[in-house]
DNA sequence: AGCACA
């Protein structure tokens, strides 16, 4: 059903286990205006991740409105050029031509090159995301619209639960699923603290973990791997 | 805070 997104989705996930070398700093750009965001946030998103927000980027109107992080991926080119996406710290745009030493790079990725790869995986890491902070009205729909756009995003599984309050609204669990550990960090990353409600600053922020017990058994079925 | 689907 949601298949049609697939299209987004890139298969070079393989890629993502490339040695670690210089560790840049991570551009993020307009976080910088949110004043809890966590920034412990060791990882980077990936060449892997350019590559395929590049695709979306042909793919269309999916960048309209999104958050910071889809703006860097995009057009970071133009981005650059306009505003340094380095977040300040040098000015040195993402594509930042430097080669470490060892080439892992394959031509599929070479537009954008660096061998900049993620950071080790906390051991509780897994490819399924848990997602808190979700307005209770919020529906299946919106939450894949925030996700969908990073690479290995598989599907978004809403869980409702009743406030342990009684009288309060119910609220929204979410569980992403991605194809890899890696690709979800990076999106654990980009959205942890996320305002989901643009216009309710406070209080819609989503907060996200490794899911401790991942696996989608949806969709999916029985189709374990690819 | 809170972790479901099989």
């Amino acid at each position: 059903m949601a298949d049609g997104y697939w299209r987004y989705a890139d298969p070079r996930q393989q890629l993502a286990e490339a040695p670690p070398p210089a560790s840049l700093k991570r551009p993020r750009p307009e976080y910088g205006d949110m004043p809890g965001a966590p920034e412990i946030l060791g990882y980077y998103p990936r060449n892997e991740d350019r590559t395929a927000l590049g695709i979306i980027r042909d793919a269309g109107p999916i960048n309209s409105s999104y958050d910071p992080y889809l703006r860097n991926g995009l057009s970071y080119v133009a981005a650059d050029a306009g505003r340094s996406i380095g977040g300040g710290v040098s000015g040195r745009p993402v594509d930042d031509p430097r080669v470490p030493g060892h080439a892992g790079m394959d031509s599929r990725v070479i537009g954008y090159s660096s061998g900049r790869i993620e950071a080790p995986l906390p051991p509780e890491a897994s490819n399924t995301l848990f997602v808190e902070g979700l307005p209770a009205d919020c529906t299946r729909r919106e939450v894949s619209h925030v996700f969908r756009p990073f690479v290995g995003f598989q599907e978004v599984r809403l869980v409702t639960k009743d406030s342990k309050h009684a009288g309060r609204d119910a609220f929204v669990l979410c569980f992403v699923d991605f194809t890899t550990p890696s690709q979800a960090a990076v999106a654990l990353d980009a959205l942890q603290g996320y305002c989901f409600d643009e216009h309710d600053r406070e209080s819609a922020r989503l907060r996200l973990q490794f899911a401790r017990f991942p696996g989608p058994r949806s969709s999916a079925g029985p189709r374990s791997r690819r």
